[in-house]
DNA sequence: GTTACATATGATTACATGTTCATATGTATA
DNA sequence: TATACATATGAACATGTAATCATATGTAAC
């Protein structure tokens, strides 16, 4: 956290400015490269929808199989496995074959982890 | 609300099924509201964009207002309003005025672990 | 009051994306 | 081989939404 207490209060009027420009510099240098940002953004992005977060959250203690996961939230095999082309890529989750189905399941502790920050949000 | 019901029967191999029906049906009985993973997606959905995970960002250690932020992130006051209109009805941010100026932070450190978690997600 | 600055908002536009449908690929068994 | 089951994929459509522009609201100093 943070020792460092950033006040409004001008400490020095450096022209047109309202000695605001010391703070956005250093929160400039402080930013983390846009491509970062990008992929955290992506990341985030594949939380946030309704079908993948309960594809997600179903799969939070259990194996799962494309069938089962369109049993259980009432989608098409179709939907279900376009989204879990998206989770998969996105390393959220990790699967293996057997015979003719292929089970699902989270990746690893911090997507439950993500799940889990957000949904003590949530219920607050 | 309520979602999709199966029929319970299942007894084992019945037919096409291979057993699995437990296993859904357990799933579906510890599964959370709609509506709680609705609000859950659309929370992530909030972090989902770039331009509001940089302002999030920017926000990490500093209370910085609209100006700020155009200026930091080359954007427009605008888009910066907009976004923060936001952020401020998903309880991300926080605000408070002094003079002509608002001065936004994040709101609590629900906002800094989310963001920390997926950082260590996109960093891996 | 007027002026200047700071922020918010409504409407429009352009782009992204989730679902559906049809079809293809992959796997096991007879 | 053929057949059935399980999953994946491509295209088209419809919805959602972020950026822009213009304008409105809010605040302070004159």
């Amino acid at each position: 956290m943070s020792t460092e207490r950033i006040t409004p209060d001008a400490t020095a009027e450096n022209g047109s400015g309202n000695g605001r420009e010391d703070i956005v510099h250093k929160v400039m240098e402080q930013q983390p490269d846009d491509e970062i940002l990008y992929d955290l953004a992506e990341l985030f992005k594949v939380f946030g929808d309704s079908t993948r977060i309960k594809i997600l959250y179903a799969m939070f203690d259990n194996e799962l199989c494309v069938n089962d996961i369109a049993k259980l939230l009432n989608l098409s095999q179709s939907s279900v496995s376009h989204q879990l082309r998206i989770l998969k890529s996105s390393k959220l989750v990790k699967f293996r074959r057997d015979g003719k189905s292929i089970y699902y399941s989270l990746d690893d502790e911090h997507v439950r982890a993500i799940i889990s920050m957000g949904m003590e949000h949530v219920e607050e």
